[in-house]
DNA sequence: TAGATTGTTAATCGATTAACAATC
DNA sequence: TAGATTGTTAATCGATTAACAATC
């Protein structure tokens, strides 16, 4: 059941922490401190140290972190050589424009299904070897090719019945881009990108500043 | 200067909480307390109390909120009857899928102006009284128009220098989707949405689940 | 008036940061 | 060994929740 209370952010940072390493990698350097990094990221050391202290003990003292090392063990941590499967909901605008996201693939999340509902879309291909599907087929196609992350770009209305369907197929995890927040088991993980609260907070800022 | 120090996610719920009494609107209610909104949104009653302190008194002790006020003070508190002018620099996938989103111009961000430096793209018609502009025009659009949202969705490299010339410009705040963190002046508002970091942490909590 | 519900203060919870003993 | 830096404990900070006096 795992659930060791990590906070998100702290995930959040790790993915950041990768990056930097990549970049200290490039530059020849093969260890690092975390005042170095932290430095580079404009945070604080011991934050470093602490999200690090969640999973394990990487470092030696007196002489910090192993470039290397350290980056084999966040993809250890995150899960980043594993190859993830994910299928998209809604091809509109936003579901092409995630289907053709080009930092997913270097990722390994592996695009496996698109589904619509509107007749004059299904049959399209897309990229080499997939084919725009009627949602009808979503169950189905979700434990044959077992995919394991749902991604929903529908209008909102049909968004918690398209996740349950899903959830119902098996699937492992749901990230939900309409408004409408859903509900799903406890079991099942989610996501949720509200693009139009961006919108709605930075409005918010800039008239606080008038 | 404003800066009252309110949390972000104050912000986010206050745009749960409209929501919410547009459907108690819908439903014939013109009365609602806390603790009915706070059973709709699975949350605490003192909570909604709270955040709306931030902003003054908007309920009558032993009686509640009346529904349309509350959603009046919200609207003022947000700036949700403003006009709000944006533009889109970067005109792939996720560019077309912003300028074509649904929920933004039902409220009140207009799109005021698309870049791209492709030449092939320049001079397409978008909308109906659009058309993409190369970005050597950006500053001059940016304050002929008053454009006063910049949101970027180019590939990271060009993000940093972008949001530069956005913000000499005079823009107000930027929404950066790029998976590059950039640097603005405090005086300019920044909104971060990293699509890619979603699947990381949705393929973290999968992992650790299994 | 008695009952209900606000606005606000105090308590709790969780995350960040500082401090430091352990140890390379 | 002396200096550096870790991993972890304790202190701080900020946000959520509970409690309650004010008041409709």
């Amino acid at each position: 059941m795992g659930g060791y209370n990590i906070p998100k952010a702290t995930i959040h940072r790790l993915t950041r922490y990768y990056r930097c390493l990549e970049r200290f990698l490039l530059n020849g350097k093969s260890n690092v401190s975390s005042k170095e990094m932290a430095n580079k990221l404009n945070i604080k050391p011991s934050q470093i140290r602490k999200d690090l202290s969640y999973f394990g003990e990487f470092g030696k003292r007196g002489v910090g972190y192993d470039v290397r090392e350290l980056m084999l063990s966040i993809e250890n941590i995150l899960g980043m050589k594993k190859n993830w499967s994910f299928c998209i909901v809604g091809i509109g605008n936003l579901g092409l424009a995630i289907a053709n996201y080009p930092g997913l693939t270097k990722a390994r999340f592996k695009l496996k299904g698109v589904f619509d509902n509107d007749k004059s879309k299904i049959g399209i291909g897309l990229h080499d070897d997939l084919v725009i599907q009627s949602v009808n087929e979503l169950e189905k196609t979700i434990k044959e090719r077992k995919i394991s992350i749902g991604v929903l770009t529908v209008p909102g209305k049909y968004a918690q019945k398209l996740s349950d369907r899903m959830v119902s197929a098996g699937i492992d995890g749901i990230i939900n881009f309409t408004p409408v927040r859903v509900i799903v088991p406890k079991q099942v993980m989610l996501e949720e990108i509200d693009i139009s609260i961006s919108f709605r907070t930075l409005a918010f800022q800039i008239n606080l500043n008038l």
